[in-house]
DNA sequence: GTTAGTA
DNA sequence: TACTAACAACGCACC
DNA sequence: GGTGCG
């Protein structure tokens, strides 16, 4: 069964709107569309111009999953990037421009929205830096909060605004957007010098690391590697594909000291939204010019 | 979920 | 018409 | 070069 949905001046047509995609808590393919056609307009500023990296669940949480980077055959209002890797290989992925293209993509079974960190404008040069901490096991949510307050102290002193946001797995993701004139290498190179210096600061292996071997890692994964090319991570407002429909919250720095990550769900985030609003407004108009941060950081500067 | 390929 | 298979393959650290 | 990792 296809429902055709009126999205703009487009018409998205959806297939099994009424199949589960989130059986436990009785949400359908549907609810995940709406949820998505009513946050559309604080997504897409983080998703535009962005190469999309699809992961498809066309039988909701519950089934299998595939990655895709080559966009199908799609309608106008889906954009589309060419991108080529060193090894020669090549894809031509989307790019989620519209509140119509975004229903496109929903349709497809992605119930996450994965991004690259650059725009296509300058696709080799991410606008956004990333601290990205990953729990190494599952009581280590408080470490997380504490963690999170050591990376904004190191960006402050920086002079780096920073946004913090749940990923909605997990863990949580700091960002600090900047202006896109740095390569992947270097961006993370900072990031790399950024995590270490969180540390040190922490200085307690069983809370913070940036440990690489999953066997010798306790605390908390202080995750630099993220910030690099074909890599991606669920953008502000990206369901999650757990149990509950958690979703990417973006965070006011005041709530982080005492978040609860599963308070934010497709239920739960448009009411959080027309409360408190977005906490990643302006954020697109606050890019920093990173390669002067080079020095401080005791780093030999980036190239071009 | 959709398309392309095969029988 | 019916069935099936494909749908990614990076970039880096470390040994 | 092969493996681990996200
Ligand atoms: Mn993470
Ligand atoms: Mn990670």
């Amino acid at each position: 069964m296809i429902r055709p949905m009126r999205v703009g001046r487009h018409e998205v047509p959806i297939s099994n709107p009424d199949k589960p995609f989130f059986p436990e808590v009785g949400l359908t393919k549907g609810d995940l569309v709406r949820y998505y056609l009513d946050v559309a307009e604080c997504a897409l500023p983080h998703l535009r111009r962005r190469p999309f990296h699809m992961v498809r669940y066309p039988n909701g949480v519950d089934g299998e999953f595939f990655h895709q980077k080559r966009v199908p055959k799609h309608p106008d209002f889906v954009g589309e990037q060419f991108v080529r890797f060193p090894s020669g290989h090549t894809t031509l992925f989307a790019v989620i421009d519209n509140a119509a293209a975004l229903a496109w993509v929903i349709n497809l079974g992605c119930i996450e929205l994965h991004t690259w960190h650059s725009r296509i404008d300058d696709i080799e040069r991410p606008d956004y830096m990333l601290i990205d901490l990953d729990p190494t096991t599952g009581d280590q949510w408080h470490h997380v909060r504490e963690i999170a307050l050591v990376v904004r102290e190191v960006l402050d002193e920086l002079g780096l605004a920073s946004y913090p946001k749940t990923s909605g797995a997990t863990g949580l993701h700091v960002l600090v957007p900047i202006r896109p004139q740095i390569r992947f290498p270097d961006v993370r190179r900072f990031a790399k010098a950024v995590a270490e210096e969180v540390e040190r600061r922490v200085d307690d292996q069983d809370v913070a690391t940036t440990t690489w071997r999953v066997a010798e890692r306790r605390g908390v994964f202080v995750d630099f590697g993220q910030n690099a090319r074909d890599r991606t991570i669920a953008s502000a407002y990206s369901v999650r594909p757990t149990p509950d429909a958690r979703v990417s919250a973006p965070l006011r720095w005041e709530e982080v000291p005492d978040v609860d990550p599963a308070a934010f769900t497709v239920r739960t985030m448009p009411a959080r939204i027309a409360e408190v609003g977005d906490a990643t407004v302006g954020m697109w108009r606050r890019k920093a010019v990173l390669a002067p941060r080079f020095e401080r950081l005791g780093l030999e500067p980036p190239s071009l």
